[in-house]
RNA sequence: GUGGACGUGGCCAAGUUAGGUUAAGGCGCCAGGUUGUGGCCCUGGAGAUCGAGGGUUCAAAUCCCUCCGUCCACCCCA
């Protein structure tokens, strides 16, 4: 038997109404903010995520999946969203539209990664980036937006946490006293952190090991090292935030996996998530379109995880509407009823009423309990008696009354229910 | 990629420790009990080569090996 490829899943029927939700959620809160939306393609040439996510990250090193297409060149399907957005940005000419440019988008992602709860090879990321905007003001925007998103979908107990992270001015001194800080440790820290002295000293900070974690309680903090430029921005920030009293803490130990961040960056998690318990997370990427071969262009935004966020909604017993439920079952007996009922579910379809037939070869009681068994509200019963007056039985499931109505009205008698 | 747990009909699941005739049970599904009426109840039915492949044995769901998959933790990330 086949199986769907290891951490992808089938997203069934009954599931739906929860990405429905998420969307709907999504698109009213994008809209209010002025968001438009932007689909790029579902793969992008290699190059754009090694140069834009930076070599050297988990996600270029191990995780994409390449390959080579019948001409020869190297195809990547998106690890990430912002990557795709930026090089959208500056093959459309985006930068001669009025600054900033404010776009979101929803698409399929891909990492090769050991499936696990809360991490699949193929997930759906909702995303926003701002374009063109260097102000502070503008990540307020976008964090505000975030939590907004995350109350109107109903979450509770969620933490927002902020931290600054410098930029090319002022984290390479960060960096430095982060390594004198670490360098006489590390015989106490673990193997992991070990390679991340060389590697990525900022991963230092968010260690999960206890003896590694107690060491960093006292690390140099990167808003202690921020150029005149960083900290003008992260105090209009916090400013910002206090005036509209976002409920959220800063937290030092906050780096994050991708190269392209500057300054600002942020989380928002369910207060007793698991490991994989980031439901949305983001920041500013202030150097990515000069990378990109771009004029210089500030930009942030944030990335959610919407099987995350599914799993946080039905954790938390959040209620989800159902969606487009079907009326009506038309039943009937008799070939002659048969011809009349598909003519009936014709006008009704038109009519924009949700209806289906009763399923074929089957006793009026078999109907019936079909009609029970998919939890519809009405049936409807054509037979010989009906066809003959012109009628049409209406059946009202929970209470178990019924009435005749006039076939001829049917419309206006069903449009009303 | 590393470490650990697990995999029995669509779903839940007994049986696996001490191998032994037709692999429990529940939910769901289908039909009948009501030849024009569901939900409750009763009766019956379909549906599993016990994740896959190999091995040990007279005999394997049960023991051994390999692979695949799921889950948890790590790495990392949404």
């Amino acid at each position: 038997m086949y199986r769907a490829p290891r951490g992808t899943t089938d997203i069934l029927p009954n599931d739906q109404r929860y990405w429905t939700y998420v969307h709907s959620v999504a698109r009213d809160v994008v809209s209010r903010y002025g968001y438009k939306r932007l689909d790029t393609p579902i793969f992008e040439q290699t190059d754009l995520f090694t140069r834009g996510v930076g070599e050297v990250t988990d996600i270029v090193e191990k995780e994409m999946y390449s390959f080579l297409d019948r001409g020869g060149d190297s195809i990547t399907l998106r690890p990430e969203g912002t990557a795709s957005v930026c090089r959208a940005y500056l093959e459309n000419g985006m930068h001669n539209l009025p600054q900033p440019v404010r776009l979101f988008y929803t698409s399929p992602t891909f990492r090769y990664e050991r499936p696990q709860a809360g991490r699949f090879r193929q997930h759906h990321q909702f995303g926003v980036e701002a374009l063109g905007e260097p102000d502070s003001y503008i990540d307020t925007e976008i964090i505000d937006m975030a939590w907004k998103f995350m109350r109107d979908l109903g979450l509770q107990n969620l933490r927002l946490l902020i931290n600054n992270i410098g930029d090319t001015e002022c984290r390479p001194h960060y960096l430095d006293s982060l390594r004198a800080y670490y360098d006489n440790q590390l015989t106490v820290l673990c193997k992991d952190c070990n390679q991340r002295f060389y590697r990525n000293p900022l991963r230092l900070l968010d260690c999960k090991q206890e003896i590694c974690s107690e060491i960093s309680l006292n690390a140099p903090r990167s808003v202690d090292y921020l150029c005149s430029g960083c900290k003008y921005h992260w105090d209009t920030l916090i400013g910002y935030l206090d005036r509209i009293e976002l409920p959220y803490s800063i937290e030092h130990k906050l780096v994050r996996g991708l190269d392209y961040y500057t300054r600002t960056v942020f989380e928002i998690q369910p207060e007793n998530a698991g490991s994989q318990g980031t439901i949305l997370a983001g920041g500013r990427y202030d150097g990515l379109i000069e990378e990109l071969q771009g004029k210089a262009t500030p930009g942030i935004g944030f990335a959610t995880g919407i099987e995350r966020i599914i799993l946080a909604l039905k954790d938390q017993g959040v209620s989800i509407p159902e969606e487009d439920p079907i009326k009506f079952v038309l039943t009937y007996m008799g070939d002659q009823a048969k011809l009349e009922a598909v003519h009936v579910l014709s006008i009704l379809h038109e009519a924009g009423i949700n209806s289906i037939m009763a399923p074929s070869g089957k006793s009026l009681r078999a109907q019936m309990r079909y009609a029970n068994n998919i939890g519809v509200s009405y049936v409807l019963v054509l037979g010989d008696e009906e066809l003959e007056n012109g009628s049409l039985v209406l059946k009202d499931m929970a209470g178990g009354s019924q009435r005749t109505i006039d076939l001829r009205a049917v419309v206006q008698e069903l449009s009303s229910i």
